[in-house]
DNA sequence: GACTATAGGGAACTATGATTCCGCTTGTCA
DNA sequence: TGACAAGCGGAATCATAGTTCCCTATAGTC
């Protein structure tokens, strides 16, 4: 949310606080539908502003998408969060965790072909917001390990796995059907 | 394996059905280590031939890849007919072969992103191979079902969406470990 | 209202990599 | 062993899309 290099403690123009807003929006929109051969002159267009504040804005295309990654895994923490606020059994609220996720992977094929697709060292850029999801994660799996509804093996790490696996039978493979394949995934995380 | 365009049905020059050949093994290679982003000009280079040569059997990298996947499926099929010769508890036998499957796969970055990263145009030129797969997938699935040994709403469509979830997590995830993950499905294959 | 640092626009530049083209080479067959 | 069609090589071409550059516009400030 806050990718722009800044070199002093000023604040941003307004004019340029809305454009950032704007491209991360729009940049949303247009990998949403390209996936990750998305174009910076589309995302540009999108957010009616020139090329050259784009650039302004995130030095090359992968800062583009790593922004994108963050936002996403803040977004999926945040959600944990609000999970451990609600009462109701521990393992119900992990799966309609997953579940609302996975819905909104489904709708952004960016994500789904970020975690798939592309390489560690863009992977490593989101290291400090995946750190979070695990730690909310795994506060969510121990209480549900509590209540003795989940297999007990498993830990965030393999929550990130198998629902990567998921997104990535999200595409418009014929036969497919990715909500399918995360009830599957819940059946097998459902203590035995 | 014979993706050339034969206008006639001359058979190929000897040097020709070699550099084939060749230039097949040699992309298998290039894309094992490059993924979907590998080089035509490496191909070539690998293959000892020149760019030309490729183009002369492959009309684009385009059906240089379809070739690979067609190849790879038609090895998982000719694997599963080999299991259905053996004897010995059916759901043993799937999990062998799943097992050795993923192996192979892994060995293999370029089966890996084409199953997960490419569009639906691709997936369809296998489709042949596909329904091929499907139909000996089948043949297995209905045998440990008579056993009682396997979850008997797993269709081998099924099969090939969780072991394409699978394929996806290959990558250098940090924190990933793919064996981890067939081992979950496995164990979520087997009947309760 | 004027000044200036900050921000924007978008044409031009560049890099990358797929694909084409054509002159040369080599199997094949009589 | 010659003829010639089939095949090969790889420099040149073309297309795409990321990135830079520099001139213009404007928000913020006095």
């Amino acid at each position: 949310m806050s990718d722009i290099v800044i070199d002093t403690d000023r604040p941003l123009r307004a004019d340029a606080r809305r454009n950032h807003q704007r491209i991360l929006e729009s940049a949303r929109a247009v990998f949403a539908r390209c996936g990750p051969d998305a174009q910076i002159d589309d995302v540009a267009r999108e957010a009616g502003v020139g090329v050259g504040t784009v650039y302004r804005h995130f030095p090359n295309k992968e800062a583009l998408l790593v922004a994108l990654m963050r936002e996403k895994f803040r977004l999926f923490a945040a959600r944990g969060r609000e999970a451990l606020t609600k009462d109701g059994e521990p393992f119900g609220l992990l799966v309609e965790l997953l579940r609302h996720n996975a819905e909104t992977a489904a709708s952004d094929a960016a994500v789904q072909h970020a975690l798939a697709g592309v390489g560690e060292h863009i992977w490593l850029q989101a290291a400090a917001e995946q750190d979070d999801l695990i730690t909310v994660t795994e506060e969510l799996l121990t209480r549900a390990r509590r209540a003795g509804t989940i297999r007990p093996d498993i830990g965030p790490l393999d929550i990130g796995m198998l629902m990567c696996g998921v997104c990535s039978t999200m595409g418009d493979k014929p036969g497919f059907d990715w909500r399918r394949h995360l009830e599957l995934v819940i059946d097998m995380l459902r203590a035995p």
